[in-house]
DNA sequence: CACATTTATACCCTATCGGGTATAATTGAG
DNA sequence: CTCAATTATACCCGATAGGGTATAAATGTG
């Protein structure tokens, strides 16, 4: 599956946004995009949400089976 | 979609755990696990993931596409 | 190549998450 | 109903996420 980074890195793209354009109309700062996009494990929830939502998206549940 | 919360709840009724029992089992603490199951926002991905790995599942991108 | 833009890495500081614990409320089995 | 087990709520405190900023590296456009 496509992680959450790599998400956000192509919709950015996409959109051709910088990363400041995203970091400003998602509300959170350009350091957390960043941690985000390159993976980083420990992030909290509410502000990846505050990422995904500008490309209508959500953190969800995904079990394996949704892999095969 | 069912939140993340009510997934954690309903498969570890399913597995009939309680929340000491999974807390322990996921290495989280026991209040973490309340408020993950309460829909807490702001959480930690890694420590919902190590909740999800219980039941080989983890946090992923859901689309507003995959809702309907 | 030269230069501007974008991205990556590192530092300091504050806010808060998460653990542990205690207590109260709820649930359900007998 | 009674009582034990489970779940919910509140507190304190250490660890760290995230913001801001500065600097370096990488990218890409002429």
């Amino acid at each position: 599956m496509e992680t959450i980074g790599d998400f956000v890195k192509h919709k950015r793209k996409q959109y051709a946004l910088t990363q400041e354009d995203l970091s400003l109309k998602a509300g959170v700062g350009l350091r957390f995009l960043r941690e985000l996009e390159s993976g980083k494990k420990t992030l909290r929830m509410d502000k990846v949400n505050d990422v995904l939502d500008m490309f209508g998206a959500q953190l969800g549940v995904v079990t394996e089976e949704d892999e095969l």
